[in-house]
DNA sequence: GGCGATAGTCTCGATCTTCGAGAGATCAGG
DNA sequence: CCTGATCTCTCGAAGATCGAGACTATCGCC
C-alpha cells in the first residue's frame, strides 16, 4: 500500500495501520477462494453469490442487471454466470412480476445453507472477537471504517 | 456478512462493525476496479501487478512461482500472465543467478509510477484521514485489524 | 564427481470465461 | 397504439485457465 520515506512516529503507526488493512484484505480473500474451493467455483462465481446474498440480506431482490453492475461484468457474461450457477443449482431465475423483462435471482436452500455455513461462522467469530473490545472502542473502529470506506470510495470513483 | 436473529444493542453494534468492513473492502476493491480499467487489465493482472509491488515493497524479489501462490494460479497460467504483463511493458522476467531455475519479476518504471500514483494516492489520502484519530484510537484500530486478520486467515486455511 | 530425484518454468491443446453485436420481448410516455 | 428505451438472451470470437508433459537446473547421496 505504499513504501514511502521514513516519518515522524505517529506517521510511521498510521501507516503500519494502512498495511494491517491490506492484510486483512488479503485474509478476507481468502475466505472466499477458501468457499470457492470447496465448492468447485471460480471467484466471480463467487462473488456473484455473495453479491445476491449481501441484496437478500438487505431484502431486496438482485436482477440480472444489477448483478452484472455488482460484479462488473457485460449482459452476456451476466447471462453465462447465471446459467452456471443455476446449472448446479444454487441459483433459480424468477422472473418478476412487476417488471416483465426482468429476471431476478434467488439462491437456492442448499447454497443459501452453504454461504451462512462459511460466511456465517465467519462473521460469528469476528463477533466474539470483537467482545474484547469495549463500547467506546467498538465506535472508534466503527468512525474509523466509515471514514476509510469514504476515503476509499472517492479513489474509487472521482477523478485523481 | 449475516442477517441473525435481533439481538441485545452491544451485539447489534459489532455486528454493523462487521459490514462496515465488509463495506470498506467492497471500496477498496472497487479502487483497484479502477486501476485496471484505467490501464486496460484484468482483475487478474492487477492482483498479480500488487503482489510483486508488495513484495518488493517489502524488499523480496517475487519469483514466477511465488506469483502463482500469491493469486492462486497453475504454473501454465502464470507464464501466460506473465507473458501478457511483459507484452504491455509492465514487467521483466530476470533470470535468477541464484538458482537459474527461476525467474524473478521485476516491475517496470512506467508500472511502478503508474503504481505509486493510483495506490499511492490512496495509502497518503487514508494516512491524511487517520490524522483525526488520537494515538490512542489508532491503537485500538490497530489492534482490531491484527485481530479481525487473526480470525479471517484462521477461517481462510483451517477446518472449520 | 557423478546420478537419480526433485523443483521451477515453459509449451501445447482443451476447456471455461468474457465480450461485442444484435435479436426479441416488455415497458413508459405521449 | 406507436416509438424509443430497457432488460435479457443468443451467437461467434477472443481471452484466460488448466492438466499433462518437456526441459533445464539444483540438491542429496553415494
Amino acid at each position: 500500500m505504499d513504501g514511502q520515506p521514513a516519518q515522524d512516529p505517529a506517521t510511521a503507526a498510521r501507516r503500519e495501520v494502512g498495511l494491517l488493512l491490506r492484510r486483512l484484505t488479503v485474509e478476507l480473500d481468502a475466505v472466499s477462494s477458501r468457499f470457492a474451493l470447496a465448492h468447485g467455483l471460480n471467484r466471480t462465481d463467487v462473488r456473484a453469490l455473495v453479491a445476491v446474498m449481501d441484496a437478500a440480506r438487505r431484502g431486496e431482490a438482485l436482477s440480472a442487471g444489477g448483478l452484472g453492475a455488482a460484479v462488473d461484468l457485460r449482459s452476456a457474461s451476466v447471462t453465462a454466470l447465471v446459467d452456471r450457477l443455476e446449472r448446479v443449482g444454487h441459483l433459480r431465475r424468477v422472473r418478476d412480476p412487476g417488471d416483465r423483462r426482468r429476471v431476478t435471482l434467488e439462491m437456492s436452500e442448499s447454497a443459501t445453507a452453504a454461504g451462512a455455513e462459511h460466511f456465517g461462522g465467519l462473521a460469528r467469530d469476528l463477533v466474539e472477537a470483537m467482545r474484547d473490545y469495549s463500547d467506546d472502542e467498538i465506535a472508534v473502529v466503527a468512525r474509523f471504517l466509515t471514514d476509510m470506506t469514504e476515503v476509499a470510495a472517492r479513489h474509487a470513483r472521482a477523478a485523481e
